[in-house]
DNA sequence: GCCGTTTTCGGCCCGACTGTTTTCAGTCG
């Protein structure tokens, strides 16, 4: 249900905000919220009819946490969450995003060394005061100054209270807003734009534009909205406010007429809307709110983005491509790559089951969902031994196997693939031994480990797996979690060249949190023989949704869809499997 | 904080690695 999307992400900040306040995340309590977050997620109906008494009924959800819903449908806050917030304020929170401190270094800083801050933790270090706490040595010191040099060498500050969004926590609350509106009578047309549209990293202040001729109506509807905190501004045509988990979003109402416009001018990017009024102005056209003008100040285009780039004698450009990477020029050639839909999607090859530790959904499950979204070919890929709490010992992989061969009658349309997600050690081995690996039909390996290791040794590691026969596909190649942990570093240029020797494919991990490989490293790659697969990284059947994304970060990064293995019909999927293989 | 119960507290999942130790705490996935 949409409306739960919000205490969502407030249980999962009450999470991170309890894992402080316990100094550990194993801690009960922290994974008690954490289990909400999911009993949640994963609940169909809408929490906001349920009383506290029917919401302790919901597997995970207890009495404590079913105060704390109701609090939130009355409030629109929690009290529990503002206490906490108000005792770990976001710049000491965002300390803990430095590899090598965790919850229980960061209390001790800040209690015996007054660190509160960036500042303060800079100043720390360079006394060399670390060193002086017991449990802490010169190892420590160096370790995070490093981790710190590393962080703002990728543009991240640790210490900075981020005023940039992540794309995974800012897209589902947007989401929510725009299909309430689009649920409002009076409301023609709705789409949320700026960056989130564009499907960037990390979003500021998210633009909404709906279409209506009673613009009071929206402009009432949005701020009722449960997921809204409080107006900060109104006026005719705008409406902002800042939602409980403190993304700010404007709501902008135009006439139906000139939709098309106000979409194409605040999705962006600057540089691409620039690049446009210059192409405009080369054809004695002027682009403004008002739509497309010729020299007469007569609108030819405005109802639609498609009407203004066809009016410009361009082909449309999908808003993933507006970056001013070169897709005007490309686009007045029609030698823009046509962008990857959906439908086109025929199978997804990296997912978990409850064989992994935390995956959430039974295998027959899982079945289910895939044959339901019309997929071809499936690849269950459950962690391997290696990774500490989720893995699968090849005995557990071996019963799998035999349940799946059970199975395989269940959706005829439906191939299975059985394999694993292998995890990179540090010198870039992986799990089991080949001869077993080869007994699997498809592995992808990943790094889930030693993200400190230097770049030439992280890409030399990552040139190992793809050497190795039995690897198809290098799964989440950064491992960076978007706004929380950064990815580790290679040599992008080498890697896509082992891509290309060995065939081993590159994944495009659709998950919010990760759009890993980067859109960078993927348009670094067009022109090459990279073949791609986009997969979900599925741990419960609604994440199988994640596709979605999957397919519009390839197209930010200019894929070649006959580039991408899962697109392709079954046979010519499996001959490509198979003469890999030989 | 949740759950289950011979109803009201005790159990809830872990293993490798590192840096600091001299037997272990903290971090990570």
């Amino acid at each position: 249900m949409a409306t739960n999307h919000s205490l969502v992400a407030l249980f999962r900040e009450l999470a991170q905000l309890a894992t402080l306040d316990e100094g550990s995340a194993n801690s009960f309590r922290v994974r008690a919220y954490e289990n909400a977050v999911e009993a949640i997620a994963s609940h169909p109906g809408d929490l906001g009819q349920l009383s506290e008494r029917e919401l302790t009924k919901i597997d995970g959800i207890g009495s404590s946490t079913a105060r704390k819903i109701r609090e939130f449908f009355q409030n629109g806050s929690i009290g529990k969450l503002e206490e906490l917030r108000r005792k770990f304020p976001p710049e000491f929170v965002a300390l803990g995003r430095i590899p090598g401190i965790g919850p229980k270094t960061l209390l001790r800083l800040r209690d015996e060394l007054g660190v509160t801050n960036v500042d303060t933790l800079a100043a720390a270090l360079a006394g060399r005061k670390l060193r002086s706490l017991p449990g802490l040595g010169v190892k420590t010191e160096e370790k995070i100054l490093q981790s710190i040099g590393r962080l703002r060498a990728a543009g991240f500050e640790p210490g900075a209270e981020q005023p940039r969004v992540p794309i995974a926590k800012a897209m589902p609350i947007v989401r929510e807003l725009t299909a309430a509106l689009a649920a409002v009578p009076a409301v023609e047309d709705v789409q949320y734009c700026g960056a989130l549209r564009r499907l960037d990293e990390t979003t500021g202040t998210v633009d909404i534009v709906a279409a209506t001729l009673e613009p009071l109506a929206a402009h009432a509807a949005f701020a009722s909205q449960q997921a809204v905190a409080k107006v900060l501004d109104r006026d005719a045509v705008t409406t902002s406010v800042e939602t409980a988990t403190g993304l700010r979003v404007d709501l902008h109402t135009v006439d139906p007429e000139r939709f098309g416009v106000a979409c194409l001018l605040r999705t962006g990017s600057p540089e691409h809307v620039a690049k446009l009024r210059s192409c405009a102005a080369e054809r004695g056209f002027t682009l403004d709110e008002s739509g497309l003008l010729d020299a007469d100040g007569e609108v030819i285009a405005s109802v639609s983005e498609d009407a203004i780039y066809e009016a410009l004698g361009l082909a449309p450009i999908a808003p993933p491509l507006r970056e001013d990477r070169g897709e005007i020029e490309h686009a007045e050639k029609g030698a823009l790559p046509p962008p990857i839909l959906l439908p086109q999607v025929r199978g997804d090859l990296h997912v978990h089951t409850t064989l992994s530790g935390d995956g959430r959904s039974t295998l027959e499950e899982i079945l289910d969902a895939a044959a339901a979204r019309g997929y071809e070919y499936l690849a269950i890929t459950d962690h391997a031994e290696d990774l500490a709490i989720n893995g699968a010992t090849r005995e557990q992989l071996t019963a799998q196997r035999r349940q799946i061969d059970g199975l395989r009658g269940r959706h005829p349309g439906l191939t299975l693939l059985h394999g694993s997600e292998l995890n990179i050690d540090r010198d870039g081995d992986v799990d089991y031994d080949e001869a077993f690996r080869h007994t699997l039909d498809w592995c992808v390996a990943s790094v889930h480990s030693h993200f400190d290791l230097d770049r030439s040794q992280q890409t030399r590691r990552i040139l190992r797996a793809m050497d190795d026969p039995t690897v198809h596909v290098i799964g989440h190649l950064s491992g960076r979690r978007i706004g929380t942990r950064m990815g580790i570093e290679l040599d992008v240029d080498q890697v896509l060249q082992k891509a290309v020797a060995t065939g081993t494919a590159i994944e495009i991990n659709a998950a919010l949190p990760r759009l890993d490989a980067s859109s960078e490293v993927l348009y670094r790659a067009r022109g090459m023989d990279v073949t791609f697969v986009i997969s979900t990284d599925t741990h419960h059947t609604r994440e199988f949704a994640r596709m979605e994304w999957g397919v519009l970060h390839a197209t930010r990064g200019w894929v070649d869809p006959d580039r991408v293995a899962n697109l392709w019909p079954r046979a010519r999927f499996l001959d490509w499997l198979h003469s890999r293989r030989a």
